[in-house]
DNA sequence: GCTTACCGTAAGCCATGACTTACGCAAAAC
DNA sequence: GTTTTGCGTAAGTCATGGCTTACGGTAAGC
């Protein structure tokens, strides 16, 4: 399903204070959507479109379990961020190494 | 300034596609702000209040050069988001590993 | 000193999206 | 078969925030 993961999706997706409390629930194991709504703020809907949010971006896994769904969070995605990290990183360390030269800034060079 | 860089600013910072934009302009190096605005669709006030964002995340420095400012990635505020990151991945990869002891799934096992 | 270049800030407008209640559907319980 | 539980979807409301134009302020150029 949604298991590109553009970085994109899963940066707007994890934007969102509410999602991100989602994932923090999720990190110990995965829950229902009656579970993850029980210990939010918002009602249980609410929670159902955030989980739409996260598993379209790659980010949720989800499973049947009876009547009920659990949700649990999916490496994927979470690489896919720490992929597109990575690189950014390299070039910021890059950049910030080649401004260390340029500027004298009395550090002993 | 915003050394902090708490994940969660610097997630909301990177959300939007436009500031993401300003970010991928800067991994060649540092750019002023009229070099900045450019390049991007929208004004140079915009710019400047997308920079003032990034940088309060802690993912931007700035540094001034005669009458412009020179804006440059940050390598500690892509490292706070990654080190969010690894946990997030160490959390997902192990409720994988126990979601894929718990369901059979017929894959050989 | 005056002009020009470069930039940040303020005020206002408008679209995106997060939340709510109401509804419909599928699977378990009995 | 009927009821109950659990969940997703639809429609509507309202706040957040991204964009614009207008303005003020500082450093270089002459």
């Amino acid at each position: 399903m949604g298991d590109v993961s553009k970085p994109e999706a899963i940066l707007a997706a994890l934007a969102d204070p509410t999602r991100r409390a989602i994932v923090t629930r999720l990190r110990p194991g995965a829950l229902s959507v009656g579970a993850l709504a029980d210990g939010l703020p918002v009602s249980r809907p609410a929670v159902s479109q955030h989980l739409r949010v996260l598993c379209d971006a790659g980010l949720l896994d989800v499973h049947k379990s009876g009547t009920r769904r659990l949700y649990q969070l999916s490496p994927g995605g979470v690489q896919a961020l720490r992929t597109y990290l990575d690189g950014l990183w390299d070039d910021a360390l890059a950049g910030f190494l080649t401004a260390a030269k340029s500027s004298p800034s009395a550090k002993g060079d």
